[in-house]
DNA sequence: CTTGACCTTGTAGTAAGCTTTAGGCTTTAT
DNA sequence: ATAAAGCCTAAAGCTTACTACAAGGTCAAG
């Protein structure tokens, strides 16, 4: 009997009952079969989804892009590797251009606290601060 | 006379007149001195400041988080050099936290990627497709 | 002296991604 | 048998970060 109630779902995928409502009411989740008194009811294939969902979002793909994804994923014989290999290569793209700006401000942070002698002497001279205050430019 | 109006300085730092106005109620920009017809009047420290929220912004950090680096600025003569040292510090905490999710990200979107055709042919066996698919950890 | 661009305030709307609340059945454990 | 725990729906609420009115005042050009 693998027949899952929302919260055993939930539990297993370490999400909560409302997400799961929530994503099948966005579509990211089919509609479940249903109990006599109306309980959703799972089977293997939706913990396999919930977790595609997890991991995508754990990618950082917006709830959008997944239900993309799902759909690349239903009408697989419609769509060709190309179109998938798209999506995640744009998401690359973006991804990189973050890290680079991160490391530029982690440069320019740790510059400017190594310069800071840290010390119990009033804020007032402090070269963290001049250094935020001053035109010269973090990145 | 370096006086901007609120639409200059939004030109020169790419925002618009709304969104200085929004950051200015969130106490990300300091009340700017009025013109005799109660136009807001900007210096350069203001186009400065705005330049770091949006660097800051970029960088991947919250209003929240940009108003607490401001405070540092602010709250000069009440801390010492040692509190100053400590939020930025903090903050490099955070950035590296963020840097190693998105390079976490980024290998393994990179290697799904790589295993990927990206050819003309139906999705059907896709590995992107198929990894994040599969139980397969991505990450 | 009026047209149009630009400014003011305040309030409301938007989008994403949930979370909470309310009121009411169902199942399970004691 | 009854109470706790779990499920149901629908709708409202929340947070972030804006964006868009509405109704009006100001200023430079022609």
């Amino acid at each position: 009997m693998n027949a899952l109630r929302i919260g055993e779902l939930a539990e297993l995928t370490e999400t909560n009952n409302e997400t799961l409502r929530f994503y099948e009411s966005k579509g990211l989740l089919p509609e479940p079969r249903r109990s006599a008194a109306g309980y959703r009811l799972y089977g293997q294939a939706a913990v396999d989804q919930v977790r595609f969902i997890l991991r995508a979002k754990r990618m950082g793909f917006s709830l959008k892009e997944i239900s993309e994804l799902l759909s690349l994923k239903i009408d697989k014989s419609e769509s060709t590797c190309r179109d998938v290999k798209d999506v995640a290569e744009q998401k690359l793209e973006v991804i990189q251009g973050k890290i680079d700006e991160l490391l530029r401000m982690q440069v320019a942070l740790q510059q400017i606290t190594a310069a800071c002698s840290g010390g119990d002497e009033s804020a007032e001279h402090c070269s963290i601060l001049n250094a935020l205050e001053s035109e010269a430019r973090i990145n």
